[in-house]
DNA sequence: CAGAATCCACAACGATACTG
DNA sequence: CAGTATCGTTGTGGATTCTG
């Protein structure tokens, strides 16, 4: 265990498992939390992985989402540090985004996250629909 | 690379990156997205890796959660399968919750979500300040 | 104790229209 | 092409009250 700051998978007895300095901050877990919470950051990284996308480029390789939300997306992934936008003063404008270093390691977290993610999606269906099933309606 | 669904930190060429069967169904990684992203989950989880709770037991453990949001929150992780949760007909009534095989499993995931976000709180603090000063109203 | 139910505030998201 | 601006809808969470 690298850092130490939760011990997990220990059924053991019930002690404060994160020992933050001070818990009301969140340990700055909240920070990428929320990056990673909201609908689309995940499917614009996980593109950027694959290489440098121009905004049109990258709009199409994510479905659905809307050039609100991947201007909003791409925003706050370049304020974290994520991401690195380069504009170009060519008409009409071209913009590259790619992602940093720091974006780059946080990769294998979500590789680990679809990993799981992927090997548990049939047993959280199943429990989803024997919970939905004992719960209907009487 | 135990799955490779996903290709992870290579620069490399320009290539769909999820190769899910149906990219609308997103893999299912927004199931677990969803779980991880809402506010609670994550301090709930993490908080019943160190043992059985009762509910007020839970309440206290999670500073700030309100009782609604604890009820919502537990909720849907035992609809998720991944929290066990045990009625005793006492007076008054005792509830316990505890984590399931899965949920246990599912711990692994947090604590390196948790480290990263320690190990890079940070820098991403940093690129949050300087990019407040770059973007401030002129 | 463990919750269900209700009401309300706000933030997130989508659709659309317009601009350099 | 790469955005910004505005509007309307939905969802999420908090506070409060009531119950077995």
């Amino acid at each position: 265990m690298s850092v130490g700051h939760i011990a997990v998978t220990t059924p053991a007895p019930a002690e404060p498992v994160i020992s933050c300095e001070t818990p009301q901050e969140e340990c700055g877990v909240r920070d990428v939390l929320d990056r990673l919470g909201d609908k689309w950051s995940v499917y614009v990284v996980v593109e950027l992985a694959a290489g440098v996308h121009r905004f049109r480029q990258l709009q199409r390789a994510v479905p659905g989402i809307s050039q609100r939300m991947l201007t909003l997306t791409v925003r706050r992934l370049e304020r974290d540090g994520l991401v690195k936008r380069t504009v170009y003063a060519t008409v009409p404008a071209q913009v590259e985004y790619e992602l940093t270093a720091m974006g780059h390691s946080m990769t294998h977290l979500i590789k680990a996250l679809a990993d799981w993610s992927i090997d548990h999606r049939g047993a959280i269906a199943d429990a989803r629909r024997s919970w939905d099933a004992e719960h209907e309606a009487p």
